[in-house]
DNA sequence: AAATATTTTTAGACTAATCTAAAAATATTT
DNA sequence: AAATATTTTTAGATTAGTCTAAAAATATTT
């Protein structure tokens, strides 16, 4: 099916809201997930639904048809593989990547993906610690808790981060914050739910939001 | 200045048919090489003047403004750099890699193309054997003259080809002429203007379409 | 130089994606 | 369950790019 970049967007959108963030993608979530307004959100997904890339009914959260998970699933192994291309080949910083790969991601050809994924020698996780579906669609798993889970005591190695915003990447950058760097989970202050961790070697107080946009994986 | 694909696709469509085949950007002319129409072309030249991206003075042709060159040159390079990582990375048929290159050419990052050059070793011509300007906007250059317009006797080696049309290079790798090939300029025929030439230690016969599309490096 | 042909421009309409503002439906509070 | 608040949808407008068909300008032929 040919679909526009936009309607390739929400269909990452919805997948994102659904199986990533686990909520129900109602028509204002989709509109602040892609920073545009619910009126054009209903219109879209009236199309997605025509296309039957969408179950649609009035009023109702959305959800993606098996064609619409395949279609979102391909997204975001293209992006993930460029953002991976970008860093690894190009030496990109992380925090930069994601714009770039938004626009690369879009790019339409049957062997294009594949060909890179050979090329990077099919990495499982990207530079974001983020698993790359596979051809076949499936994501590689990994034991993760997110560093605001964390118990006392509890050990790990930083796996992932659970937002792309720019400033939160360059705020890791600034920390010394690194995908792989080992983690120990001191105790969570009380007075506002900041947590004390070791990060290599370094003891560090990081902040609730922080904290919990952190994936961790345990040891 | 921030300028949408279609607006960078006349921009490079005028610098092809004025710079590349020295001829003068007319509405059709440009209107043909877009695969739009005349009324189209009108419209959009008027926008490109506003943004002094143009000369343009009613029913005269266009002329790119410096900037205009400017902007042209850079989208060739970027899609010209792009051909070269299709074609030398990922192991993309040189005939398949237009296409592609033509999206790839479009996506915006101050860094990308820059880091891109340096990744690749900095080439100076593509798999097509085009030059690829540097980020100065010069383009290399080297002693060409079209398969067509050679002497008899005359000798060289396939150094680019004049169309990127797919249909065009799979009849090269039917024929298995390559960038690079040693070429000996036998005669032509005046019946159908054809050519007789030895390619590769084999002597085949051209069409004078064929020949005229197929540039030579002198030896 | 008048007639004809070609090219270019204009006028008005269409599509995809968006928006604002109002209306309708659903959800929450009292 | 009535009143209020929130969410979603509709209606109508806007923008970028495109198109067709007609009008205007330029070029060519006789």
């Amino acid at each position: 099916m040919n679909l526009s970049s936009t309607e390739q967007d929400y269909l990452k959108a919805i997948f994102a809201i659904t199986t990533i963030e686990s909520r129900s993608a109602n028509t204002n979530a989709i509109a602040e997930h892609l920073k545009t307004k619910a009126s054009s959100v209903t219109d879209m997904i009236k199309k997605l639904a025509v296309k039957k890339l969408v179950k649609y009914e009035k009023y109702k959260p959305v959800h993606l048809s098996a064609a619409g998970i395949k279609t979102a699933t391909s997204l975001i192994r293209s992006h993930r593989l460029w953002e991976t291309f970008l860093v690894d080949r190009l030496k990109y910083d992380w925090s930069q990547v994601h714009t770039i790969a938004e626009q690369l991601e879009h790019v339409k050809d049957s062997e294009l993906i594949d060909k890179l994924d050979d090329y990077l020698g099919n990495p499982s996780f990207d530079p974001h610690g983020d698993p790359i579906p596979t051809r076949n669609g499936a994501f590689p798993v990994r034991e993760e808790i997110t560093l605001i889970n964390m118990k006392e005591g509890q050990c790990g190695t930083i796996a992932s981060v659970l937002q792309d915003d720019e400033s939160f990447l360059e705020a890791l950058n600034d920390l010394d914050i690194c995908i792989g760097n080992d983690v120990e989970f001191l105790k969570q202050i009380s007075f506002d739910q900041s947590i004390k961790v070791i990060i290599n070697n370094e003891t560090i107080i990081l902040s609730e939001t922080m904290a919990s946009n952190i994936s961790v994986q345990k040891i």
